[in-house]
DNA sequence: AGACGGCGAGAACGAGCGTTCTCACCCGTG
DNA sequence: CACGGGTGAGAACGCTCGTTCTCGCCGTCT
């Protein structure tokens, strides 16, 4: 049921297409072709362009925090170790030919002025990236606010990232959460 | 020349326009509107929309960063407080009422995909921004990664302070700069 | 005075797009 | 076999918007 082959298909298609052009210059026919789908059935499923969206926005939000948490998860021995690991997957990312920045920023950027779902939904995303730094930041033995700098150094590299076009900034933003992590929660002893 | 009023009142309306609804939801009608002035007389100053898309960028990034400079110097009785002073402004930037985010991320966001003009300004004005701040760290006695990495959580704290809507973010960055800033350059040595 | 060139106001045009409708067709059921 | 409901393909509708055109008016130069 959640599981729909044809909703997915459509979902795809379209997260391929809004994220890659903006979602305002992707038409629903530009949506339906992508996915070979006929024009009804793609509203029947979402009845209008916004639930589109709005789906588009969850279903990402949820596949791009469960790939960090995986790497996070699959590269660390320790939490500190795991709150560097971010970054090394942030410059992955960084450097796929198809990055085009933060979906949620570049959705905000172009519609936050004028919907509150997207709004919402970008508020929602950030709020659990934040959160889940604030965790592993005190995982860590640091305060929950070295968790908070060290999501604005990633969500500044994401910015920085995507407008100048390299993933240098992934770098950088890594070596200052060091030094902010090491300041705050000591040495790599775990000693508290 | 560069200061005919007509010219400038476009712009002034133009600005506030694409900065509150994002530059696709604003038809060159509004603008007019907005301007007081007739569509063929817009025509006649800026071309297309593209040329008035470009305006306001330009113009934008011209004021943004002369206030910024303005505030530094004012402010700063040293490179190193100039420094810090770049949040303060930031803050103040970020708590007003009609703050909505950097005009460039969001541009990006909405046009970076399709519109190398946007994409080409956004970068000359992140890249002047940067340049700036590794300017202002070098200065201060730091490297100039050090003011790349400072630029980093700038540019964290505007997208946070955008999508969160609050200004808090520029004290959570500015608190970090200064750790980054202490380890790099010193104690406050520097700051005599 | 009379022709003329530029101007203001707004209509008009053409394209894109979100959404709905038409119509021919295929299916399982009585 | 007749039939009603759902489907695919695409046209159609109504709106927005970038851009251009029309028309009536006014100041100017001769």
């Amino acid at each position: 049921m959640s599981t729909d082959p044809t909703r997915e298909r459509i979902l795809d298609s379209a997260e391929e297409l809004f994220y890659a052009r903006g979602i305002q210059r992707v038409g629903m026919d530009a949506v339906r072709d992508a996915a070979g789908v006929t024009l009804r059935r793609l509203y029947q499923l979402f009845p209008s362009k916004g639930d589109l969206v709005e789906a588009y926005l969850a279903r990402r939000d949820a596949r791009w925090l469960r790939g960090l948490a995986a790497h996070v998860d699959s590269a660390a021995h320790s939490p500190r170790a795991g709150l560097l690991a971010v970054f090394d997957w942030l410059e992955d990312w960084f450097a796929r030919p198809d990055f085009h920045g933060c979906a949620f920023i570049n959705s905000f950027g172009e519609l936050g002025g004028t919907s509150p779902q997207v709004t919402a939904a970008a508020r929602r995303h950030k709020d659990a990236f934040h959160a889940y730094l604030r965790e592993l930041a005190t995982a860590a033995g640091a305060s929950a606010d070295t968790g908070t700098q060290i999501a604005l150094l990633a969500e500044g590299a994401m910015t920085t990232a995507a407008i100048s076009g390299t993933p240098a900034p992934a770098r950088q933003a890594k070596q200052a959460a060091l030094l902010l992590l090491t300041l705050d929660a000591g040495g790599v002893a775990a000693s508290a």
